[in-house]
DNA sequence: CGTTAATTTGAAAATTTTCAACGTGCGTGG
DNA sequence: CCACGCACGTTGAAAATTTTCAAATTAACG
């Protein structure tokens, strides 16, 4: 039992919104969205959205459920480079060079918004500004991140949390308890260190009433990403 | 003395090339830049090209000279998030805000191009291809970059170094001997480590013949990013 | 030169990894 | 239904890495 699935959100709250909405995607302003043409599509656990190196046929909304985005690296161990919410927009980036950057990855049931490419360019030579739209949109998504994995580990830990919770709130979901849709081994990944160590931070915290961890799921009692004084 | 500077590169490698031209700011296919009104700008060391938070005016593209980009953190310390050499396009990620969202700050003397905004929207509205041009450019900007720090701190320098040399080769400049316009405290702190990590590693690369160190002058001889079997 | 900042070095302390083992939950096949 | 194998998470203890603290050097600069 992994708790409910994260979302769904509400199409208000979506990265995607406006430029859905210049596509006439989104005909009323209810909460529902009226696909007149984008499709909506459901991913199963472990099972991709779509592969790096293939070639872009369409970007994404994510509607429920997480999403990871990895890479293999050289060394042939693959790094989780960041995980998605509800809200959020995968395959932006992959607009200049015509095929994917990188692998993404359902980590729970996703459904999500289907835009493809298409129906985009034949909108924005009519839609003036749609163009702008996803400018502003892409331009979000080039905002430098800070590394997920900086300082202590105990610090990468509850920034993580902090930061997973904060993104939900905004969405208008849970950020007070949620499942991560990680697995140990996948969080020891995206915050570059080992399961073990992921493990026992976890346990800490949980010794410490800064979070309640059942399995995957995670209440946030008393978290704070400095370091106590102890 | 630092060795010479980085660059300059010529207008044909550089990330902002299609763009100036669709602008109408390279008329001639001629290595050297015929500025008809972006404006050519030097910053000296250690001074700001932009900072955090200031409305955007203009992006940049470096020319000569290598340039940092950070962030202070809520606990008040200055994050490093990247290094940028000259070829490279900065201030894309504020298009959406409409405010700079980090310092940058020059690591050596840098000249830049600079391309005032409305400079940008007034062409736009001309020529149709200066939009898709601008997008691409963007989401290249936007591919989810590796962290710089992953993984042992030895590799994370090899690694580092490894970049930096293939990014400077890229553009048509010495990636086998160069001056990392970094001082070992911001490297540490790029890197995510300590200062006396940081030397520690570079002499001991130094020792193992993989480079040769002297003050902030590099020269790459037999590096590797993976670990070395010892 | 004299002084200050930056870098290097050493040695102990702290954190993190590694290696090994254990427990739990779950699905499969008996 | 139960035994088994397997993936996953947790724990312990030693080994390795990294940080910390202090001090020595070197470089930079007026």
């Amino acid at each position: 039992m992994d708790g409910q699935a994260v979302g769904p959100i509400a199409c208000g709250s979506c990265d995607l919104n406006e430029v859905c909405r210049l596509c006439g995607l989104i005909a009323f302003e209810t909460g529902a969205a009226r696909q007149s043409s984008g499709a909506l599509r459901t991913i199963e656990p472990g099972a991709s959205l779509f592969r790096a190196g293939t070639p872009v046929h369409s970007i994404y909304a994510i509607r429920q459920g997480m999403v990871k985005t990895v890479r293999v690296t050289e060394e042939g161990d693959e790094a989780v480079l960041a995980i998605h919410t509800p809200g959020e927009v995968l395959g932006l980036e992959s607009f200049g060079s015509g095929t994917y950057a990188c692998d993404t990855i359902a980590l729970s049931r996703v459904v999500c918004c289907e835009l493809p490419l298409p129906m985009l360019g034949e909108h924005s030579a009519r839609v003036r500004q749609l163009g702008s739209a996803l400018l502003r949109l892409l331009s979000r998504a080039a905002v430098p991140r800070d590394h997920p994995a900086r300082g202590p580990v105990r610090q990468r830990v509850t920034t993580f949390l902090l930061d997973l919770a904060q993104r939900l709130s905004q969405r208008g979901l849970d950020g007070h308890r949620f499942s991560l849709g990680l697995s140990r081994q996948e969080l020891a990944n995206l915050l570059d260190t080992r399961v073990e160590t992921v493990s026992r931070l976890m346990q800490r915290l949980h010794r410490e009433r800064a979070i309640h961890v059942e399995g995957n799921l995670v209440t946030v009692l008393a978290l704070a990403s400095s370091t106590p004084t102890h």
